[in-house]
RNA sequence: GGGCCCAUAGCUCAGCCUGGUUAGAGCGCUUCCCUGAUAAGGAAGAGGUCGGUGGUUCAAGUCCACCUGGGCCCA
């Protein structure tokens, strides 16, 4: 047993390729997971990220977080699994090998065959997978990448057909109609990833038209509703007119140069209309419900419409507050229309073109039917007003057609049947940041629509409803119900298309052919359904054993951009399937911004790639970066500069500090056994003991907080106090070969390793391995399979920590004073005064260190020094104060102003309290401050001060001399290269001066340079030297 | 257009829940000091209308409302 030099230089990227290599031969992860077989599980679920393009920055953000907590968890006693998992299907994946293979648009997909083009997809995503694996693997997650679930697997998907016949049994499965963006060109629709990326700057027409009311009172004012519209073609299609029920609408007489008649619009919206203006009527919108009018063209058969509808999406913000409806062509007017019960007419073909028997406009192309249009509604008199608008238009990002807003047969799941249990589930979740919970999640629960599920695509999970031409309809939750439906054996059939579209059969019920409907599924089902489909749940042997042991999850972590994916789909299907969450707590990240604040993208150039910045600075550097500097859940600037910062203020000192430690534990060759007890340890060891356990218990519950910036500000700040203070102030003892400081230090390193291990895994190793292992062969064989600190409560001295405290800020007073002084700190002064309220009972150990690092001999009492030394000012205190006294706090502080300090603090310290005017106060409602008067050199703060006496007599000048000429030869030591324990002979020549200063102290300073002798040299040549001291130095 | 989050030094961020009168840290900059582990450390200086406006209060960076700007999600 013994201690390792340890450099003091560092290339800690190096040394992460050697830790991952010593991971991987001696299966740490593996270890990890397996010593805590039988222990109490801590779920994790991965989120499956998309292996359809190569990993960014953002990727390595969450996935330092998803290590954390499983390893914090680990160490704390319990088992984590950690299954890794890859979301394949989706659009975004076909877009990729379109884009691959130059195609533009599904003709060229069916052109090319569906077999080959998924075949294309499956490749694609297994290219991207091995970038996220080296990625992965280079950061040090620890995820089970063997165990891998694929969202494309035979066997995850036939767990993801038993959920969706489960909801489907449930009633909650349905086919519907729903609006979406749509390219005519096309002929497909657009997710809104796409639909993103196209908008353009048009002008539109904008048209007010006058829909005649037929019916009530208003009809017989001979009223209009003025309606608003940016899309005159949609006019044709025209099914009710919708107002807001709570907005107060107005029926205004309007007169102008040519006529007189009767408009209706919102009544803050009245600006709209031009002329004189008499209000007959003022009415809520409620009022106006079912008001029948005469639309403007009659062109196409619409029954049973043309009514005033209530909808509260209606605004007031621009147009006439009454919003005209074309259900087949806006999704809230869609909804609108339904829940009136109105019909859903469409004039319009897949191709964008009016069908060829619609009167004026039949066989035009949608948008070129504007003009046309607004010339009728001119001709016809019902157009009220026409301007141009210009507005952004989403169009399509790969042939620039503007799309429609287009009506299609989609598969939805009624999400909004079980919203109350959404909104238990979510109640019992626990979120961080909490905020998210009723604020952004909680809104989106609240205002829940139906799941649109199906998609027209080709890669993705199919849905599994076959149906017949008489619309009977059965869903298949496996290939083996499947084969027994179809009489084949299909149970290594690809659940994939178009594999899974020639599977026919006959109807049960009508014996017609049943063939299976053509879409797949939206791929956040996939990922939503992965709690039970990564186990294969419950097709799979052994699978309803493992779901049952991991549902629901104890922990997930994402981006907050997954509110609404992956948060959602997972929780959502978790209800639908078992009417229970998937998980129980989720932390919510925020995004990771570039330098300047802008989200990174490859189209502004300023995405920092992560397999680079983790060479240039360390993985644990940037994961230091990630989850310490700033809060988890804001948004963060990454750049080089910030990482550069936290390997040299944190990672680096405190591989210095444990370098330190091997350089004198391993000069003095001391043994662990060594270590006295605690309690008959210096204060300054009792100190950092009681520090190191307060951080226990700080990042303990920081972590189980998952508040990871706590954690590492508690760190870094007790790094910084470790190597600045304790070992700076210890210096010597560890010269010295101390076996308490060696001890002390060397608990302190191993326990804050263990601490820090978690978070930065490689440079936590390293010192495990040179630190911990060789002075201490008991110790597990990875810092990752040992078990997290427990506190030692009794260890922590608050008393001692706050006595620390005062002696560390009165030297920084002290050094202030000196710096001010002008005096330099190697020249010790005679005295130095203090006035601090603990410095009665600060120890004779820690005034010895402030006197030491003050270089003064002697310190006092600023109060027992001689009595006019000080000059005492008082302020009023005003949270005392203004909790005892409120409103009066200015009278009061006014009154303690005009009052003479010096008296009232003699008379407080006497009696406790006293009266000012006619306020009885205490002496901590005072802020007192005592300063020495002229002729010292003084700094004060917050009522502390410290006074140094300048004068300089022969003896400190001389002190001050021997001082200066230690550092002349321990620099000369360090230029020449000796070893720091080379004993040396010294050979010196000086001024008189100087001379005369070190002969009087020639056995001290033999002694602080390691000398055996030392001996004058009067021919030895000293001009050129700034002190007036020459030195020979020979290694003996 | 709607919802949520954010805005504090040149930069990165604390402080805000629980209001208290000279608003902190680190980086960077200038000057100086210290150095027998450190790519370190210390002191001083320059640098802030705590995004803006109003309100509550004896007292607002902190609580409330509105506005502006940024981010995210949804239209």
């Amino acid at each position: 047993m013994s201690f390792r030099a340890i450099p003091a230089a560092v290339d800690l990227p190096a040394v992460e390729h050697a830790i991952l290599k010593f991971w991987r031969e001696n299966s740490i992860f593996e270890k990890t997971v397996a010593a805590r077989e039988g222990a109490a599980a801590w779920t994790f679920y991965e989120g499956p990220p998309t292996a359809n393009g190569m990993p960014g920055t953002h990727h390595i953000e969450a996935r330092v977080f998803k290590d954390l907590f499983p390893r914090f968890h680990t160490m704390k006693g319990k088992q984590v699994t950690r299954k890794a998992g890859w979301d394949c299907h989706g659009l975004p994946v076909e877009i990729a090998v379109e884009k691959e293979l130059g195609f533009s648009g599904k003709g060229d997909i069916e052109k090319f065959g569906i077999a080959p083009f998924n075949d294309k997809c499956r490749e694609s995503v297994q290219r991207h997978v091995s970038a996220f694996t080296d990625m992965t693997d280079r950061m040090g997650f620890w995820v089970d990448f063997d165990e891998a679930y694929w969202t494309m697997s035979p066997e995850y998907v036939e767990s993801v057909w038993w959920s969706l016949k489960e909801i489907w049994k449930k009633g909650l499965l349905v086919q519907d109609h729903r609006v979406a963006p749509y390219c005519p060109r096309c002929g497909t629709g657009l997710s809104d990833h796409e639909l993103a990326q196209g908008y353009e700057t048009v002008t539109d027409p904008s048209v007010f038209v006058r829909f005649p009311v037929t019916s009530g009172e208003l009809a017989a004012l001979n009223a209009s509703l003025l309606v608003w519209t940016t899309t005159p073609w949609t006019l044709v299609s025209n099914t009710a007119v919708a107002v807001h029920p709570e907005v107060e609408y107005v029926a205004i007489e309007v007169t102008d140069e040519e006529s007189t008649e009767v408009l209706v619009v919102a009544q803050n919206l009245m600006e709209t209309v031009k002329g004189e203006k008499k209000i007959l009527k003022t009415m809520l919108g409620k009022e106006l419900e079912r008001v029948t009018y005469k639309r403007p063209f009659d062109y196409i058969e619409i029954p049973d419409a043309h009514y005033v509808v209530l909808a509260t999406y209606v605004t007031t913000e621009d147009g006439t507050g009454l919003v005209h409806q074309a259900p087949a062509f806006g999704a809230d007017d869609l909804a609108v229309c339904r829940s009136y019960g109105l019909p859903v007419v469409n004039p319009i073909a897949p191709d964008g073109h009016f069908l060829a028997d619609v009167p004026v406009v039949g066989g035009t192309f949608f948008k070129e039917a504007d003009k046309p249009l607004v010339k009728e509604l001119k001709a016809s008199g019902a157009l009220y007003k026409h301007q141009q608008y210009e507005h952004t238009y989403p169009h399509c990002w790969r042939c620039h057609t503007a799309l429609m807003y287009y009506a299609q047969p989609s598969w939805y799941i009624r999400t909004t049947s079980i919203k109350d249990a959404l909104l238990r589930e979510n109640a019992a979740t626990d979120w961080h940041p909490e905020t998210i919970k009723e604020g952004r999640y909680g809104d989106w629960l609240n205002n829940n629509i139906d799941w649109a599920l199906s998609r027209n695509r080709y890669w993705g999970t199919p849905l599994p409803i076959w149906r017949c031409e008489n619309k009977h309809e059965i869903c298949v939750d496996s290939l083996k119900e499947l084969g027994a439906l179809a009489g084949q054996e299909l149970s290594n059939l690809d659940p994939h298309r178009p594999f899974v579209d020639d599977i026919t059969f006959a109807c049960a019920e009508c014996s017609q052919t049943m063939t299976r409907v053509p879409e797949v599924i939206d791929c956040w089902y996939d990922s939503g359904a992965m709690p039970f489909a990564q186990w294969g749940y419950p097709h799979k042997e052994g699978s309803v054993e493992k779901f049952k042991a991991s549902y629901p999850a104890d922990f997930i972590c994402e981006a907050i951009d997954q509110t609404r994916g992956w948060f959602y789909t997972l929780m959502t299907i978790g209800t639908l399937v078992f009417d229970q969450s998937s998980y129980k707590t989720v932390l919510c990240l925020g995004h990771i911004l570039d330098k300047d604040g802008r989200k990174m993208s490859k189209h502004l150039g300023n995405v920092l790639e992560p397999m680079a910045l983790m060479d240039q600075h360390g993985a644990d550097a940037v994961r230091w970066y990630m989850l310490a500097a700033g809060s988890p859940w804001a948004a963060r600037r990454v750049g080089h500069d910030s990482i550069n910062e936290v390997v040299r203020k944190t990672l680096l000192t405190y591989w210095n500090t444990v370098s330190f430690h091997a350089l004198y534990a391993n000069a003095s060759h001391f043994e662990l056994s060594q270590t006295p007890a605690l309690s008959d340890r210096p204060l300054m060891d009792r100190w950092i003991i009681s520090e190191l356990n307060t951080l226990v218990q700080e990042v303990d519950a920081a972590l189980e907080d998952f508040d990871s910036q706590i954690a590492g500000r508690a760190l870094a700040r007790f790094i910084d106090d470790l190597s600045n203070w304790y070992v700076r102030r210890s210096r010597r003892r560890f010269w010295d070969g101390d076996v308490a400081a060696l001890g002390t230090l060397h608990e302190c390193l191993v326990t804050l390793t263990q601490l820090l291990a978690p978070l930065v895994p490689f440079i936590t190793e390293q010192v495990w391995q040179e630190l911990v292992i060789p002075a201490d062969s008991k110790q597990p064989a990875s810092v990752h399979l040992s078990d997290w600190p427990a506190v030692n409560t009794g260890a922590i001295d608050s008393e001692l920590a706050s006595q620390v405290a005062l002696t560390r800020r009165i030297v920084e007073l002290g050094r202030a004073t000196r710096a001010e002084s002008g005096i330099k700190i190697r020249q010790p002064l005679g005295r130095a005064l203090i006035a601090a309220s603990g410095w009665s009972t600060l120890p004779e150990a820690m005034r010895e260190q402030i006197a030491d690092e003050l270089n003064v001999q002697t310190l006092q009492d600023i109060a027992t020094a001689d009595g006019d030394l000080v000059d005492i000012s008082v302020k009023a205190n005003f949270k005392s104060l203004g909790a005892k006294f409120g409103g009066a706090v200015q009278e009061i502080a006014k009154a303690i102003a005009a009052t003479d300090a010096t008296a009232l603090v003699k008379t407080l310290r006497a009696s406790g309290v006293t009266t000012v005017g006619t306020w009885e106060i205490a002496l901590d409602d005072l802020v007192i401050t005592e300063v020495p008067k002229s002729g010292w050199s003084v700094s004060s703060h917050d009522g502390e001060s410290v006074a140094l006496d300048l004068e300089l007599t022969p003896a400190l000048i001389a002190a001050g001399n021997v001082r200066e000429v230690i550092r002349f030869i321990q620099e000369r030591r360090k230029s020449d290269g000796l070893d720091i324990s080379d004993r040396i002979n010294v050979t010196w020549n000086a001024t008189d001066e100087m001379a005369a200063a070190i002969e009087t102290d020639l056995a001290h300073i033999a002694d602080e340079v390691l000398a055996l002798s030392i001996t004058r040299d009067a021919g030895l040549a000293i001009n050129d030297t700034e002190i007036g001291v020459e030195v020979v130095l020979v290694k003996q």
